[in-house]
DNA sequence: ATGCGACTTTGCAGAAACGCAAACAGAACA
DNA sequence: TGTTCTGTTTGCGTTTCTGCAAAGTCGCAT
């Protein structure tokens, strides 16, 4: 069992610092915090499965405490779309919140997750109980609203070139790495997944990234995208003229 | 001032069976609902006049009571695109349920409109004291996250026709009244308001709609649109075979 | 070391949709 | 009753992006 020993992250015994420093808990004290950590469970998800799936009923709520998370949802037919990745600090899993008895999409861990875990009902509870639990929620709720907004916004009004740019520019800025090759994203990313983030195919992002990587823009490799030129690459995706 | 002899709709002594039957007072005894309308400051809008606008402070939230909203946002370089469409009993403006201290986005009055208007700051007070507005507000915000999320996916993985076909179904769904020729969407929508929703070109929608109308889906008109064959063009937008 | 499976690259043909431009139609207004 | 303005239609050239096919590359397990 890997990830195992990571560092300052073990979650044998439940401490209250594990979940202070986050943002749906800021503003509970230490009492607070620790009924919360009594009902939590921890998990631990390997890569590539599943944390809940669409349309399965919504028993839990979780907190990524260490992983990244993808968020999913298929079509009738199949296809597939990201909605967005989860990082550590993160609340997902929040149908109750929303009023809702099912999961409305898939999560799933991109590389070994920590997570704790609360049994649904509790959401509400602990919304009574600590205001500012539920208030934070709900602005993270409103976020997600704005992000999807603006998501359809880009997908509405901007071409494949500039919503690939768009997308490696957010996920650098959520779970970028300084390297000395440029900022690296920090977790495995397919050419497909970054379809599936756009609305386009795997064959036309790997022709972008050729090309970007010939203009020194990004450096790529299997499973791993880092941008050596993230400013460039802002310039590109904003109202920039195309290539010269 | 037209729109004044509106039927019921006699907003000059607020009662509260203005609003009792609305989802979102649901569950207030008669005594609440006077607690609310007392608050409250009846609003005419004329047709294509802005509620508020994108990026303004958040000073109020409303309620529809008649006519029909369109919320828009435009991106940097002037483009717009339409994010959805508000009937009667709905809220909108609720940026401060959100946590928001300006609006994300301009709602303006596609017919003339009939609001009731509260100041920002009683939102927090009236989901305190009332517990089921909250509750039913955070649905609605829930259900809006769900449908941008919805919209994406579609934007994502269908192409243009389909897009357009759904929207109109939407609408139709929403706003439509049956006539002895279809369902016709009640209010005034041009081929670029539907460019708009489903981010292509009036140009892509008005070749559209004439394919359509040649094939006896629709019936069209300046700034009207009527469903002569829902079920035909359900079929078309899910995955009926094209054109034989 | 070798073979398998995955992810990736690349070429090419073709479809989908855009962009421009011009003509058209209908409503509103004087 | 004309005139203007806004919304709509339509043709044509062009770009963008897809879809398919095939080959290449890399990591991993045996």
């Amino acid at each position: 069992m890997r990830g195992q020993a990571k560092g300052p992250l073990d979650v044998s015994r439940l401490d209250r610092t594990l979940i202070s420093g986050l943002p749906p808990f800021e503003g509970l004290d230490a009492a607070d915090l620790d009924t919360v950590l009594q009902s939590a469970r921890p998990l631990r998800m390997e890569k590539d499965t599943a944390i809940f799936e669409q349309d399965g009923e919504a028993h839990s709520f979780f907190v990524l405490l260490d992983g990244k998370v993808r968020v999913v949802k298929s079509t009738v037919d199949g296809q597939q779309v990201i909605l967005r990745y989860i990082v550590p600090g993160e609340l997902l899993g929040i149908a109750q919140a929303l009023g809702r008895a099912t999961y409305p999409a898939t999560a799933i861990a991109v590389v070994d997750c920590v997570l704790l875990c609360w049994p649904g009902r509790l959401w509400s509870q602990f919304a009574a109980a600590f205001p500012a639990f539920g208030t934070t929620t709900y602005k993270t709720v409103g976020a997600r609203l704005s992000d999807m907004q603006a998501q359809v916004i880009e997908m509405a009004t901007e071409q494949v070139e500039r919503r690939v740019a768009h997308a490696l520019l957010r996920l650098a800025h959520q779970s970028g790495r300084k390297t000395d090759k440029g900022v690296l994203i920090d977790f495995p990313l397919s050419r497909q997944d970054i379809a599936e983030m756009t609305g386009t195919t795997l064959h036309t992002v790997s022709r972008l990234l050729t090309a970007w990587e010939e203009r020194g823009l990004v450096s790529g490799g299997r499973m791993q995208v880092c941008l050596t030129d993230p400013h460039g690459l802002f310039v590109l995706a904003e109202g920039g003229p195309g290539r010269t």
